[in-house]
DNA sequence: TATCAAATGATTTTCATTATCAACAATGAA
DNA sequence: TTCATTGTTGATAATGAAAATCATTTGATA
């Protein structure tokens, strides 16, 4: 499993320890599709240990974000969700207002595009976040 | 004033009244430059009206922005600032990540672009977000 | 084995936002 | 005008996510 590697590499290049909670929740992090909010992490690891705590799952998350397992999604409920991150390239999201459907999209040219646009204000370009709304045609059609 | 008229005919049009809390608020909303969370107009408003109450600062803010005078901004630190929507046409953010600098961009063809992706996907656009996120040229010369 | 930093779980705290509610004000019908 | 209805407000409590605290446990290593 490549991933658990890299967090353990992570881990021990900062003098940090592969437990048994972290693996859990790597684990766990790993079976889910899409996003998982950390209070949904907390339930699936809950499941397998039922001593775990939600600091730990907040914490993992953390450090699997930094060890560039996970990425930190925010559609700007409130909540923090996080995406697999290794093995997945970047990508936009595309969200439904009605039916809150959720599609990952990517257009080079718009990538490209936020590059130059960066560079003409002179900024060097680390990272962004599109997040795309509309109606989805699904929902367009019940509507009629 | 242009803007308290179509707030006035915003609210009568929902049977909701004018009131001297609202137009204060508007007022300090319409005075105030980029965004500004409703903790700080509630500090400016306050000035004005000491009696007014913090409540009322967050619902006369969802209020205009329903009204389309404002705009939410959620720059993913935990609190939603909001902006001028009226007369201040769409734009997209681009901050700095270390001196948190932060500029309106606007670039048509990733708008263009932004909308054949959704059309490419049966979406119907109604509205987008987009933050650009790097290092400002100040920043990477000061750090050289 | 002794030591010491890291890790954990329970708990509390923080902080932004929302809900609740009683008091008050505007509106409109009788 | 009177009265009922409905909107509005401010104070306060409630919520909910995330972070901080802390005593305790664990694990690596000298």
């Amino acid at each position: 499993m490549k991933e658990k590697d890299i967090f353990i590499r992570f881990l021990s290049d900062r003098g940090l320890r592969m437990t048994n909670q972290r693996g859990l929740i790597l684990d766990a992090f790993l079976g889910t599709e899409r996003h998982v909010s950390p209070e949904e992490l907390y339930g699936l690891v809950r499941r397998k240990d039922g001593t775990i705590g939600q600091a730990t799952v907040y914490r993992t998350l953390k450090l699997l974000t930094e060890a560039g397992l996970a990425r930190e999604v925010d559609f700007g409920d409130g909540v923090l969700r996080y995406e697999h991150s290794y093995g997945h390239e970047h990508h936009d999201h595309m969200i439904c207002e009605r039916c809150h459907r959720h599609i990952e999209v990517v257009d080079e040219r718009i990538e490209e595009l936020q590059e130059r646009l960066a560079k003409k204000y002179g900024f060097v370009l680390t990272g962004h976040r599109m997040y795309l709304y509309g109606i989805c045609s699904e929902c367009r059609r019940r509507k009629a």
